[in-house]
RNA sequence: GCCGGCGUGGCGGAAUGGCAGACGCACAUGACUCAAAAUCAUGCGGGAAACCGUGCGGGUUCAAGUCCCGCCGCCGGCACCA
């Protein structure tokens, strides 16, 4: 057969399409299998090859699934809501709405021409007002549920962009989008307290299947530490009211080495003793100073310590009433623990290094180390401690003194997080509007749900404005509105939810796209999820990953759907690299278009090349010449027709053919799709070497082959007879069974080893007794050579594997 | 600094502790062709050989790319987090 890629890709796309036969069917019978692919934000450039080698993975299974009688739910949708689409708008003049559209036909074409087995019948886009309705539905419960909640505190501001930026999106002190320097401003702000979701999202990956890397990424983003909240006192000098300052310590049982405190220098105790302290100006010099650095500055360079002393006023350490000095110093964060420190310099590397700048004392109180040239951070008996001193182990040192703070009331026990709450608006048009409203009487107020979806009103100008606001506040008519609770005069939240939103629910959309009732329906969530294999990007773990198990927790807890976590298992692709192995990127001009590939050599070569490339997790360059490789190997199979021979079964044919069956049914179940194509490019060779095949052969390959190559395998199946009627699909045929006992050659090759080096191989039936092995292995005669003359020690034999002859 | 992962031919990469380099690319030679491309066939870690070879140094084992100890390098994540 001639392999016209060109003619059959359209023709059995346009024949699945008619056909329906991807279609997921809601309550069959059949066994569920739900994969899941991250959907696309639609730019403007159109799909990337890294897209085709994130969807080949869960294409592959959810063909693989088919054949095997299951019940697939494969979708695709459009994650179109985004800055790119705003600031290309503002740049032409087109509505975001406009260009949003023309891009996901754009992209649909693109996924269409590459053969995704997609159930496009559930195809939707979260800018569309029937989904974004939804997304404002959840975010309703989120505040009814006291999970929204405003803060006026110092953010992240990305001055190019012009928004407001969770943690999540500004992780190095750069904007996620533009890749500027973010930097601190004091903004009112809305805030999901996903912090309160911490330890279940934390726990939640004891119960799924992630890859470690994935799991370790998050533990340490939610970053759970256990320790002590202890309250020390600070009064002034000369006598007058004492205050107290509550400090964080993952170290209680070093307090009988505290020498000083140091506070965040915003820290509100200085202001609230602002009349006792000496040294105001001083103070007030240091935090100008502080504030001027960003945080990504104060954090990331290293560097000497410094810092001022409180003058005028001492702290006391309740644990001996000693009295101490407190110090302000930016190595203290007023966002994490409670803003100050109890300084421990002879157990604590930063500690140290700042009493040694300011001449502080140190104490040691665990024995070991060297405190003289640096603080001692292990374990060890405990000294210079009262009632401690007995104990030798920091588990039980630290008990004793958590129990003891809690005798006195002086302290407990006490969980912190790095994690912070999500900083959930941006000032851009093209978002989710925030469905609140703010009422001079009532105060802040919920849309009515029964009024959902708040529209995004129609603007013409984009440009966000120059106070930091969405262009949504420019429109009088959208602000002013009556207050739902109180009809009075109220005026409307302006900011848009960010672009995570719209990803944090829609895999439960995909169960019942359609339903205008609810954002789905009950049955149905219970029918398809958790989804069973999700499939994305390793830089989505600590953002969507995260947030869309915060979102699918809390819609847990208020009944809404059947499962805590929503993903069972997740995987993850490596990057395609450009064949310069760099990353691709336009400016570098090493960027391929999938399309281009499609049009020359066509999808499969391209579906085929993506998954051979490498291992599936890793990096791989991209090379023009390798995907050739993927094209002669489809070329060859189409060849196969040629050399097609009825007659029989020939029996070592017949156990190849088994093993491959073996051998790509597992790969494709580990994801270890290179070697699962290795396989059938070797058994291939055996064909042609062989230079006929059997009917059966020939089924069972290219049914193999189809998940890969589903174009090319289904003109074959069709040029074989076995789709009479058009749409007796091979991609819907049975899946290749294996029998265990066909997959072992009858005589295996084995190496001889002697004192083991190889010295020859030997072919043996497969369960050759030992004395029968060992005589035909002293018979090949280099093994001989090497036997000769010496004392034979001891002989191994594993059958199957090895010989070896040990010698003197 | 802490936590993950990785290090194998010219290249992408294979190897439940059991013949290192499957499969593919590139390359070489031959066939076909007036010729080239395509295709097909054969070869392809280094070394004349003994042997030597999986980042480096040790170790366990009859046997180590794989396990253990100590280093080096690269990639990703976190980070004055108390």
């Amino acid at each position: 057969m001639r392999y016209n890629f060109a003619k059959i890709e359209p023709k059995w796309q346009k024949k699945w399409e008619d056909a329906k036969a991807f279609q997921a069917v809601d309550f069959s019978e059949k066994k569920k299998w739900y994969g899941l692919v991250e959907f696309p934000y639609p730019s403007g450039a159109g799909m990337h090859v890294g897209h085709i080698k994130a969807y080949s993975s869960i294409e592959v299974l959810a063909r693989k699934r088919r054949m095997q009688g299951y019940n697939v739910l494969f979708p695709i949708g459009f994650d179109s809501f985004g800055l790119p689409a705003e600031n290309y708008a503002i740049k032409t003049n087109t509505h975001p709405h406009v260009i949003t559209e023309k891009n996901i036909v754009h992209f649909s074409d693109q996924l269409k021409k590459v053969g995704f087995s997609f159930d496009w019948d559930r195809e939707f886009a979260t800018s569309r007002k029937d989904y974004y309705k939804w997304t404002q539905w959840i975010f309703l419960k989120l505040f009814d549920n006291g999970l929204v909640f405003r803060a006026k505190t110092l953010v992240n501001y990305c001055p190019h962009c012009k928004v407001v930026l969770s943690n999540e999106d500004s992780q190095g002190g750069k904007c996620d989008i533009c890749h500027s320097d973010v930097v601190q401003l004091p903004k009112d702000v809305w805030y999901l307290r996903i912090t309160q979701y911490a330890d279940k999202l934390l726990y939640g990956l004891d119960d799924v299947d992630y890859p470690e890397s994935v799991k370790q990424q998050e533990v340490s983003w939610i970053g759970r530490s256990t320790g002590a909240f202890v309250d020390f006192t600070v009064s002034p000098d000369k006598g007058g009211n004492a205050e107290k300052l509550e400090i964080y310590t993952t170290r209680p049982d070093t307090l009988y080495g505290v020498t000083f405190m140091v506070a965040a220098p915003e820290h509100p105790i200085l202001d609230g003793m602002k009349d006792s302290i000496t040294n105001w100006k001083q103070i007030e010099e240091y935090r100008a100073e502080c504030a001027k650095k960003t945080e990504f500055e104060r954090t990331q360079l290293v560097k000497d310590k410094t810092g001022v002393r409180v003058e005028g006023i001492h702290a006391v350490n309740p644990v001996n009433g000693k009295e101490i000095p407190l110090f302000i110093a930016d190595y203290v964060m007023m966002g994490y623990g409670t803003g100050a420190i109890m300084a421990v310099p002879a157990h604590d590397q930063r500690d140290y290094d700042f009493a040694k700048a300011f001449g502080i004392d140190i104490i040691q109180v665990i024995e070991g180390g060297d405190i003289s040239k640096e603080a001692y951070t292990g374990d060890g008996k405990m000294i210079n401690s009262d009632f401690l001193n007995a104990y030798d182990k920091k588990k039980d040192s630290i008990e004793a003194m958590l129990n003891w703070l809690e005798e006195k009331g002086i302290g407990h026990k006490g969980v912190q997080y790095k994690m912070k709450d999500w900083a959930f608006n941006r000032q851009r048009y093209w978002g989710e509007p925030i469905p609140l409203v703010h009422c001079p009487v009532c105060g802040t107020v919920g849309v009515p749900y029964d009024q959902l979806p708040l529209e995004l009103p129609e603007v013409e100008n984009f440009e966000p404005g120059t106070d930091g606001q969405s262009p949504l506040a420019h429109i009088e008519s959208f602000v002013n509105c009556s207050c739902p609770k109180c009809g009075g005069p109220a005026r409307r939240e302006t900011d848009t939810m960010p672009q995570w939103a719209g990803s944090s629910w829609y895999f439960l959309r995909f169960v019942d796209a359609h339903n205008d009732k609810a954002f789905a329906d009950r049955a149905k969530i219970d029918y398809w999820m958790p989804v069973d294999h999700y499939n994305g990007g390793m830089e989505h773990v600590t953002r969507h990953l995260l947030y869309s198990r915060f979102w699918h927790h809390f819609l847990y807890d208020i009944g809404e759907v059947n499962t805590p976590e929503p993903y069972a298992k997740r995987s993850y692709q490596g990057l395609i690299l450009g064949s310069d192995g760099e990353k691709m990127s336009k400016s570098k001009g090493n960027v391929i278009d999938p399309l281009d590939i499609v049009n020359v050599y066509g999808a499969d070569a391209l579906r085929t090349y993506v998954m051979f490339m490498g291992d599936y997790g890793s990096a791989a360059p991209w090379s023009d010449e390798s995907l050739k490789g993927c094209k002669r190997f489809l070329d060859r199979t189409a060849a196969l027709l040629d050399i097609m021979k009825d007659g029989d079964e020939d029996p070592e044919m017949e156990i190849k053919v088994h093993k491959t069956i073996k051998k790509v049914s597992e790969d494709i179940e580990n994801m270890k799709f290179n070697t699962a194509i290795a396989a059938l490019m070797s058994l291939i060779n055996d064909f042609t070497k062989k230079g006929e095949i059997s009917r059966f052969d020939l089924i069972t390959f290219i049914k193999l082959l189809s998940p890969f190559a589903p174009h090319l395998t289904e003109e074959m199946w069709e040029e074989l007879g076995e789709n009479p009627d058009g749409t007796t699909f091979l991609t819907l045929s049975a899946w290749p069974e294996y029998d265990e006992a066909k997959t072992v050659d009858a005589t295996i090759e084995i190496g001889v080893q002697v004192n083991g080096k190889v010295r020859g191989t030997i072919r043996l039936p497969k369960d050759c007794e030992k004395d029968a092995a060992l005589s035909a292995a002293k018979e090949d005669p280099n093994v001989a050579k090497f036997l000769e003359g010496k004392t034979l020690v001891k002989e191994v034999y594993v059958p199957g594997r090895i010989l070896n002859f040990v010698v003197k």
